[in-house]
RNA sequence: UGCCCCGUGGUGUAAUUGGCAACACGCCUGACUCUGGAUCAGGAAAGUCUAGGUUCGAGCCCUAGCGGGGCAGCCA
């Protein structure tokens, strides 16, 4: 009676600090009780492991407490948006996992009642035309340290402020010529409450609704104002947006008729070290073709994750550990690459691939005959069966398996020694063939047939080496990648541009690789382990002749980093 | 020299809301192994930015500093 599990009653998990917010909400049944969150991007862009973060928390949370979860496009400046990219988005959310409620919304959706509530402020006298170009007012806007003055237009009558702001809408005015602005206080010590813009002119075609306006509301006039068109209880932001929320209770409070409120909430948006994460420059690397797109394997984007052999369940579990919280943070890529390898070595199957390959020949074994070894499917998971591999007098292993004159502790293959070969024989190395220029070109083994795998063989050696027959071996191009970037933080430079910590290996091709032939069913995106390499995935630019294989992540390797201690 | 936010091992996140710092990654040992992987066992590593205060007791509360970040787009 008195040690009973005291451990289950530990088991609930710690909240972070927003789960704390909706729970206390719950408790207090604000908005009926009810969790409604979102996820808002701009289409304007590619998703990155960011935006992963943040599209784990909204729909995580709305799980997490029955709630729903809408995705919205935050299409508010037509001059940046594109439907590629919002097809992009809508693939790279369902790529995760998550299943938006209902249909996809648009900012562009809510324009009419948008501008319905912008006449209704105009009427109650808090919102006016200006006239000024965009320097003035910035100048008049004053500076953190400093008040603002107020602008000539401001005490324009409601009715002339309608009548000019309609003839904006009607297309009377060219491009910046006039805004509208809230009429709030152009001395708050908050920036964003000095009169900010509501609507600006663009004659620009939008990606939905074409030529149909040509005034467009600013983020702060239309961001709350959506949320609570959608009925959502949460809206989960990053950091910088902490400013804005005066503003942004500030028009909720002059639109809303009943008691429910959206509640903004800024977290810390997600960093990674070695890489940088702001959309600008990661077009900048697509644009100025550093990187062969959106989607290059060492793209920090979702597609570019994807592309690299990335799982959905791993940036899940990496969305998980990396937690919620309001401090600036940089996220270690280790975790990242942990969350993979965890996720695929219960997963992916082994199969053996020789990188760069030497040519051994096993004398004592009969020429032209062929057997069949079987061989673990994965060792991880007995349910995936076994396969067979097939073995012959050739075969191509590992260069950097052989050393002349290897090192203490090197357990691979050297003049006189021996190793296994995984799932077939006991090899022992008897002569070194090298060519004129002294190059090691091949290696002449024998075998002992007692052996063989799975026959109870009881002799041991220390190494085992992948291996494939050179008879058998299927011709393919593996692509070897590296961090993009030599410094933890490219772009925390003061007075150097990130582009400057590039890596230039960051991305090796190697064409001439040999894998076991059953690699020949390999088709795009599935993942595989080639044994004691790493995690590996089929490229999308494989053709029926010529599979391409991208490296997700290597093996731990505790061999590397022995060396590389000396 | 205004306003807002933040400050816990190398990194990130916790600490039953005031009870004497935990988890994960990384790192180091060792065991095991037909992957130098995985797994298993163990270890080093913060006394919670600083200084005061309240309290029997403070990482949690108060005060003052210090440090980091954000805010002056007709971007989001």
């Amino acid at each position: 009676m008195e040690n009973i599990a005291p451990d289950k009653e530990k088991e609930k998990a710690s909240l972070n600090f927003i789960e704390n917010i909706i729970e206390e909400d719950i408790r207090n049944n604000k908005n009926d009780g009810k969790v409604y969150t979102r996820f808002p991007p701009e289409p304007n862009g590619y998703l990155h492991i960011g935006h992963a973060k943040s599209i784990c928390l909204n729909f995580g949370l709305a799980e997490k407490y029955n709630g729903k979860c809408n995705l919205r496009f935050d299409d508010t400046n037509p001059v940046k948006e594109e439907t590629e990219y919002v097809e992009s988005i809508m693939e790279d959310v369902h790529w995760l996992g998550f299943q938006w409620e209902g249909e996809p919304r648009y900012t562009s959706d809510y324009f009419d009642q948008l501008y319905e509530w912008a006449e209704m402020l105009i009427q109650k006298g808090k919102a006016y035309v200006d006239d000024q170009p965009a320097a003035v007012i910035a100048a008049q806007r004053g500076t953190p340290t400093s008040p603002g003055i107020e602008s000539p237009y401001r005490n324009r009558t409601p009715e002339e402020n309608l009548q000019l702001f309609r003839e904006m809408r009607d297309g009377k005015y060219k491009d910046g010529e006039k805004v509208l602005r809230a009429k709030i206080d152009m001395s708050s010590p908050n920036m964003h409450m000095r009169d900010p813009v509501m609507y600006r002119i663009l004659h620009e075609a939008h990606h939905r609704t074409g030529d149909k306006w040509c005034i467009y509301p600013m983020y702060d006039f239309a961001h709350g104002q959506s949320d609570y068109i959608e009925g959502i209880t949460h809206s989960i932001c990053t950091l910088e947006f902490e400013v804005h929320r005066p503003l942004y209770d500030w028009f909720l409070d002059q639109i809303a008729t009943g008691s429910y409120r959206p509640r903004q909430i800024e977290f810390a948006r997600l960093n990674l070290s070695y890489t940088v994460m702001s959309k600008r420059k990661l077009l900048e690397l697509v644009e100025k073709k550093i990187v062969k797109g959106w989607d290059d394997p060492r793209m920090p984007t979702i597609s570019g994750l994807r592309r690299r052999g990335y799982t959905p369940e791993s940036i899940r579990n990496f969305a998980d550990r990396v937690g919620v919280a309001k401090r600036d943070n940089v996220i270690d890529v280790a975790l990242l690459e942990h969350s993979v390898r965890e996720d695929l070595n219960k997963r992916a199957r082994r199969y053996m691939v020789v990188l760069d390959p030497l040519k051994v020949v096993i004398t004592n074994y009969p020429e032209g005959k062929t057997e069949m070894l079987e061989t673990v499917n994965n060792p991880e998971d007995p349910d995936d069966g076994t396969r067979e591999v097939p073995f012959s007098r050739e075969l191509y292993i590992e260069k950097a398996d052989f050393m002349e004159n290897p090192p203490r502790k090197f357990f691979r293959l050297a003049p006189g020694r021996e190793v296994r070969l995984k799932s077939a024989f006991i090899i022992k190395c008897d002569e070194v063939i090298k060519d004129e220029q002294g190059n090691i070109t091949e290696l002449r083994c024998t075998y002992d047939p007692e052996t063989r795998s799975g026959t109870g063989a009881q002799r041991k050696v220390k190494g085992t080496l992948h291996w494939v027959s050179a008879l058998h071996a299927l011709d393919v191009e593996v692509r070897l990648y590296d961090r993009l970037f030599n410094d933890p933080d490219p772009a925390g430079h003061k007075d150097k541009d990130f582009k400057e910590f590039l890596n230039p290996d960051s991305l090796k091709v190697l064409q001439d690789c040999k894998a076991e032939p059953a690699l020949q069913a390999a088709r795009p995106g599935d993942h595989y382990q080639f044994q004691r390499l790493g995690y590996f995935t089929v490229d999308p630019d494989t053709t029926p002749g010529h599979p391409v294989f991208n490296r997700t992540v290597p093996l731990r390797d505790a061999w590397a980093r022995m060396t590389k201690k000396k």
